[in-house]
DNA sequence: GTCACACTGTTAACCGAATCACACTGTAGA
DNA sequence: TCTACAGTGTGATTCGGTTAACAGTGTGAC
């Protein structure tokens, strides 16, 4: 029985990094891996995989391994990736789209319901084969169809804003594309992913390295 | 002066959440902002706040606060943003298209010196002004014009393969928006954007919120 | 049957980042 | 000039995640 303890966020970003590789091996026909096998495979310690894996509740048998599929399911359950959750889209624009087209968003369980933006030149042009709707039907959408996720692309400058309505219309779990943080009552989760932190990480780490060694001088 | 110590991955995430909140401050005429300030309007703590501050070197003052403009350059030092890096994006497709769309790219010192793919359908056609050129012209574009930072946004199957002619051709940053992990050689700095572990936090943390609170059953 | 050992499970040590507590400083106000 | 205090700077503490160390276990080989 997995654990009901809570996930440490890290463990949950790797979990997807597992769920590929083992559902790899399934179709290769294992039944079993071993946490050093993955270990090699993902250039990982063994040990911090056995950690993770430890927060499945699945366990391994000595000279044989982890059965692959229990791991599997129990991964994409301890993720909600078992069973489809329902999702919106608001901003239609280049990164928006680049979401919707995001092949493996559906093996993720993500299920995108709508697709909204105010720009009249989008509304009613096809994404992917959904029509873009106007930002004042979201909350019916929502509502109607008790939609779990939203998903914000807009510009910055509209991004609270349309959060804010996302929450009232009973949203609870928001994944933001926003430069800036939004704020959200209690009990909604926020996501974001920042583009300009990981840059910043990377630029940020050449920029040591070059100070390591001055190969190149600006 | 800026210490030359290095700086905590961490910090480097939030430096770009500093640097949109203080460059709005001095648009607003503000010379001087506090910490606690910049925590509020953050949500976060002045403490880590001041840590991160901290890292920049630029001292403050009691009553006053730290000079913002000093602030600016510094953090765009330690970041690189103040001068333009040379950049190139493999893989046009819409998650390629969406990066090089992402408008505040310039502001972050990346400049985008050349667009690559392999697909004959999208080889001559423009995006955002630039043409896309095959991914055979790659390594005489990096070796040409020295390019410094690679953007991976192709499909999971050539990444590698694409990564590894980047870093034959002398590259020494890669930005990889792969689903899966590439290898490089010591030396060579990549920073992977992880859609798929974004959200597996989101829904984790979603999850673990219904648990908490089961309003709604399934 | 029994032996070796590959691999797991678990407790303990470690490390870095976040947080706390508090001394220090110099400005603004009287 | 003096005082109060907002706000900084820093050493100590806590915390969470990673790593290490080691005991336990049951499979596969002989």
């Amino acid at each position: 029985m997995a654990k009901l303890d809570s996930v440490p966020a890290p463990t949950l970003r790797r979990f997807p990094n597992y769920l590929t590789l083992l559902k790899q091996h399934l179709q290769d026909g294992q039944s079993h891996i071993s946490c050093t096998h993955i270990a090699q495979d993902l250039d990982m310690t063994a040990i911090r995989v056995r950690k993770d894996l430890e927060m499945t509740g699945v366990v391994g048998r000595p000279r044989v391994g982890y059965p692959i599929l229990p791991l599997v399911e129990a991964i994409e359950q301890l993720l909600g990736w078992n069973e489809p959750s329902r999702a919106i889209l608001v901003g239609a624009g280049n990164l928006g789209s680049a979401i919707i087209g995001y092949a493996p968003l559906g093996q993720m369980g993500l299920k995108i319901m709508g697709i909204f933006d105010n720009d009249a030149h989008k509304i009613g042009t096809r994404i992917q084969g959904q029509t873009v709707l106007t930002t004042e039907q979201m909350p019916e959408m929502i509502r109607n169809h008790s939609i779990d996720i939203g998903i914000l692309t807009v510009p910055e400058k509209v991004a609270q804003e349309v959060a804010d309505s996302m929450v009232s219309a009973g949203l609870s779990a928001i994944w933001a594309f926003t430069p800036r943080p939004i704020t959200v009552p209690e009990g909604v989760v926020v996501e974001r992913v920042q583009l300009a932190a990981s840059l910043a990480v990377l630029m940020g780490r050449m920029l040591e390295e070059d100070r390591r060694v001055p190969a190149r001088a600006g």
